[in-house]
DNA sequence: CTGAAAGCGCTAACAG
DNA sequence: CTGTTAGCGCTTTCAG
């Protein structure tokens, strides 16, 4: 291994010169500084990022921790943050829980602790003692699609589910089932409770009443969403679903087609996040940037190691809501009884105008707009 | 920061005891053992990895490259790894190279260099300048989803394609088109060229003609897939098309769809992966292990770092035909004047004795079986 | 602008 | 079984 002193000995100067020189330090006249890089190129030298850490305290390497890298957000957040980290320098450490809350505690003893600059926390909730380690790390940490007391960037999950329920509200729905509800006590994320809360309260502002029947488990995989629609058939008043994620949705269409209802004309599907295959399932859906949070949070993280104060408030990106062909009015008979539907918007008369459509997507066109 | 000199003093012996006794060497009695990790635990100290790593030489961490994090089989793949790595004490260090071959440049150059024990590269085409860079690093080098001098892991690519032809032969089809041919002289990955190797000799051992108009280009994304569907619907006389990935395959049907071509009535549709949502399009596809691989990968990796002797030969694991409902025979006009369609295997017989199936998938029982 | 020298915290001989 | 003592390769004062 070609070390410094190599360099420093070849381009008869100090180790100490061949530091500055190479780190763009000033103090080193520009012919030094010329003659150094060339002999490090010529010798193909890289600094011993072992030996730099130890001498200066700095690893140029963050910490990710995610709870599910082959999962779609996740890995799209993973792609947002490595160009910004990539650029600044920074090497990324990943740590995949895999879902399990207990795998915090390995990363916690035995890795965090020396080996990184900072810590990125994707969309998983912090437990007061887990809040309370990474503070002590005292170390700039970011948590992206969550909230504590550190800066995050996220969307208003909240609000998310608002827009998705008053879409179905909107259009005349009157029992619209949630699929998304954690099962557990203690949940690994955030999100959920967030966007639960928000269906809620979308309900309420519309005066329609609350079920715990029509609050159904799901665990943001497709699985979980076919299952969900089971349930979903076996209430026979619901005529819309939402649900927490896409993958969830295109689970629950998968089973209500399983069980011949039809999307839209019998049961709406709305979702969250526009997987890039929404549009192969013509789904209505609640735009969230995933990569776009991985780059901001990498870009704050960076702030952050530049020792610039950033407030420990919230980045919240904006969503959108992306009206395809899995909502729709309800059928005739189910909204007997209830206010009289708000009237469709322009821009939703056109689109079903349009179509008689087969059951798997028949648009290729623009995939959906701005509401 | 507590270092290793307070916990040899507080536990009243030198460093180079601590050192020991945590790492379990041998040479230390089991009472000074406990008592040091005892100290140990109750100062919350942690080895400073830059400094064991300067010291030793090793730093306890593997690098992987990857194309595209957030795509479905990369994704899979780094997660078959991460929890083989964990338990063996070793950190992950990502490198996403956003499709970009020159990022390899980044990686090499200042990175790779004295940061990692061993790297693991996946399903990228290695040129020989890169093999040779890769060699002088004088570290454990496995491969994930491609040939080379190294050690990998991979599937039969080859192979995955005649099954998928095979079975569209079988079933009578005679102008089969393949989608995922590369554009570029010089690739980023390696599987598409075996893919469509294996098309083109499943074709000739059919005695079928190859044709340069049903070779499409594909990038493995579902837009791809769309595209190319356009391709198929202008080509009158294809009846099946092999994707070479259920993401692309995904985009083809869709495509198909949009222009009111019925699958599979007017044309099959097989792809590669059995992606977690192959299932929603009923699609028959050719299963691999992608998680499967990346915890092999790990497993070769870790058996280099232990040093054992592993042959530079690939470990090949097995793939699977899913024949779900997207492949059927052609439709009866296209194939007159062909060869008799190879009698259909009794399960295929049984299989499509079930169902007029809706558009799309109507069952969710066992999503397939061994070919 | 440059060099000398003192560590950074740990591991790895080498003694004992 | 345990302690002493060199480094590992770099950064960072402190002199000049």
């Amino acid at each position: 291994m070609t070390s410094i002193r190599d360099v420093a000995q070849q381009a008869g100067v100090s180790v100490a010169t061949v530091s500055r020189a190479l780190r763009g330090l000033p103090r080193v006249s520009e012919e030094t500084r010329r003659r150094v890089q060339e002999v490090a190129a010529s010798l193909d030298y890289v600094a011993s990022p072992s030996a730099a850490s130890l001498a200066s305290g700095v690893t140029r390497t963050v910490g990710v921790v995610v709870p599910h890298v082959s999962r779609w957000f996740f890995g799209s957040v993973v792609q947002g943050m490595q160009p910004v980290f990539a650029e600044a320098g920074y090497d990324l450490l990943l740590w995949d829980l895999e879902g399990r809350r207990d795998a915090w505690g390995r990363v916690f003893g035995h890795l965090l602790s020396k080996r990184v600059d900072a810590v990125l926390v994707l969309s998983i909730a912090l437990s007061p003692q887990e809040e309370a380690a990474l503070r002590r790390l005292g170390k700039p940490v970011v948590v992206v699609g969550g909230q504590s007391e550190f800066p995050g960037v996220r969307i208003d999950d909240h609000g998310a589910a608002v827009t998705a329920v008053r879409h179905l509200v909107g259009l005349g729905h009157r029992r619209i089932a949630f699929v998304g509800v954690e099962r557990g006590e203690e949940g690994l994320h955030t999100t959920p409770r967030d966007r639960l809360a928000g269906y809620r309260w979308a309900l309420e502002e519309a005066g329609l009443e609350r079920s715990e029947a029509l609050e159904l488990t799901g665990d943001y995989t497709v699985d979980s969403g076919i299952a969900a629609a089971a349930r979903v058939v076996a209430d026979q008043g619901a005529t819309a679903v939402f649900a927490a994620s896409d993958e969830m949705a295109m689970g629950v269409l998968h089973g209500l087609r399983c069980s011949g209802r039809a999307v839209p004309e019998q049961v709406s599907v709305v979702g969250v996040d526009d997987h890039p295959m929404a549009v192969l399932f013509d789904l209505t859906t609640v735009a969230q940037p995933a990569a776009g949070q991985g780059r901001v949070a990498a870009e704050v993280a960076l702030d952050l190691l530049h020792g610039e104060d950033v407030p420990p408030a919230d980045v919240v990106l904006p969503t959108r809501l992306v009206v395809r062909g899995t909502s729709g009015p309800p059928p005739p008979g189910a909204a007997a009884g209830s206010p009289a539907p708000a009237s469709r918007t322009a821009a939703e008369r056109a689109r079903r105008a349009g179509a008689a459509r087969p059951v798997l997507a028949a648009r290729t066109g623009p995939s959906g707009r701005r509401d």
